[in-house]
Parts: structure tokens; sequence; C-alpha cells
DNA sequence: GGCTTTTAGGTGTCCGTGCAACGTCTTAAG
DNA sequence: CTTAAGACGTTGCACGGACACCTAAAAGCC
């Protein structure tokens, strides 16, 4: 592999990026096609529900919240165009701020998280968790923070 | 976190994934960014180029090729619509199976290839090699082969 | 207090991708 | 041989996301 040696990269290194690719990637396409025929339910908006769960008060401000989902703020606007719409958010006015908006899971849209749950769970465990040993997966977090080093 | 007890997942297996999730993303977006400012090639492209450049005769039957690259085949089809209107690559009948096509590399594609492939293993080094220790790249190998079953 | 600069969020537009359906060719069955 | 079943690649369509730009509001500056 001539392409390699002038910067230095074994055929090693280079296999391992495509692995992590191709592992994400298809840990992914799974996770969305079942959410999509068990629950009607895009992996988005799954992580969107999921991170208004865990926040306090069940609300978020939308820059945040792009930030947790990894979405383009547009993006975001969209997604929760689409959740409002289905009544599982709702967009509240921020007190303090006049620009700000909050993001606010209804018990609807936490009602539609906990019916989903245990498919994307289960796709976790069985696409990803139950492929590696116990032991590693503390490995495999020490190793991912080192690259999430939120920059 | 009560969503977790039910289908029995810790929070730390919960939380690798998420990383491994926004790590994925963080560098593949830093890649395709880089190559596009550098070289005006979206890494779904490089990929392309990369993988004919590897294959004997510099040439793969679309099926192959859409396996590989992590495409549908309809969307490989548009993106080497796109690679053969720039002359990167060249649609080629197969000999014995009338229904196949192959996907060639052309000179300007390989000339393109390794122009922007300093980019591209720069990218993977800056923000994935580097940011491990040297001997975790085994690890980090042994454990993705088996998530890789190539299933 | 006016003035600029920065930040929050939304909109217009374009591009890339997946799915389902199609035409074409091959292969297997009778 | 004929016909049914399957495989290969393309196309119509719709959707989701990003980028650039816009407005409104806040923060900083003199």
């Amino acid at each position: 592999m001539t392409l390699l040696g002038d910067e230095g990269l074994t055929t090693e290194e280079l296999t391992v990026w495509r692995m992590l690719q191709r592992a994400q990637v298809r840990i992914t396409r799974y996770l969305e096609a079942e959410l999509l025929v068990a629950h009607d339910l895009p992996l988005a908006s799954y992580d969107v529900l999921m991170q208004l769960a865990e926040a306090p008060e069940r609300r978020l401000r939308m820059n945040d919240l792009a930030g947790r989902v990894l979405l383009s703020r547009s993006g975001l606007t969209r997604l929760i165009d689409r959740l409002q719409r289905d009544g599982l958010v709702a967009r509240e006015a921020c007190a303090n701020d006049a620009r700000g908006l909050f993001a606010v899971l209804t018990d609807a849209g936490a009602d539609r998280l906990v019916e989903a749950t245990p498919t994307y769970l289960h796709g976790i465990r069985s696409q990803f968790l139950d492929m590696l040993g116990q032991g590693e997966i503390g490995q495999v977090r020490a190793m991912l923070a080192k690259l999430d080093l939120t920059s």
C-alpha cells in the first residue's frame, strides 16, 4: 500500500479506523431500522427525547440540545418541529432571556420514550455490548474518553 | 436513571455507546470538512476512490463497491454519477455478465486520490490515532474485530 | 443612553441518501 | 425450450441535514 508510506501510517492503523467506521455505521443503521419499524421513531428523535428526559425539568435550551444530539442548530429546529407536530415535545419561552426557547418533553413524549427504550437498549446490547467481553467495556471506555475531549 | 434497570444495561455501558457515537461523528465531520476545503472532495468520494485504487485492476462491480463504502446501491449509483461527471471514475461493462458494471478508477481519479491522501491520513492521525497511546491501537483493533463480523 | 458586536433561534435552498418500484439479464426448474 | 425466480443496476420520490443568511434580543463599549 504505497499510499501510506508518506504519512507514516501503518496498515494496521488505517484498518482500525475503517473498522471503527464500519462498526459505528452498522450499529447505527440497525438501531435506526429497529426503532422505525417497531415504534415509527427515528434514532435522532429518540436521542432528543432521551436527552430531554434526563435534563432537569425535562427541558433544554435549543442550543444545548443541539450540542448533545450531534445536530446542527438548523437541523434541530426541523426535528423539534416534527416532534412538536406529533405532540412529543413542546416549545416554551425562556423567562429571563427573550431570545431563548426551551424544548420540553411532554407526557406523550415521555410515554413514547418509555415504549421505545427496550428496543433501543436491546439493540445496543445485541449489536455492541454482547460482542465485547465484559472486561473490555472498561477498556473501551478509557480509550473513548481520550477521544471525547468535548473539543 | 430509571430507564436502564429493565433491560439490565449499566450506566457505563450506555455511556460507552454514546461516546463511541460522538467520537465517530466528530472524526468523520473533521475529515469531511478538511477534504472539502482542501480538495473539494467529500469523504464518501474519497472512500470510493480509495477502494478502487486498492482493487485489482482498479475496478470493482457496483455491488461490491457499495458494500465496501457503506452505501446503499442507489446511493452509490448517484455518487458514481458525480465522480464520472468529474472524470475521476468510469463505468465499464462486464464481459461475462451483461447486467454487471464495473466502476473503474481513471488516471485523473488516481491523481486526485494521491493529492487528497495526505489530508486524509493527517486527519486520522491527529483526530484519532494521536489521542490513543500506541499500545492501545492493538487493543482497539482486537475489539473492533469482534464487532466487524462482516455480517 | 446610544452604538456596535455577539448570541439564540428560524428560514430558504440545496445536496446526499434510502426505500420501493422498475427494466434487464441470468439461472434454475419443469 | 420455456418459464419462474433471483440478481444487478437505475430511477422516482421523499426525507433529513447542512450552509448561508435573516431577525430579534442581549451584552459590551464609549
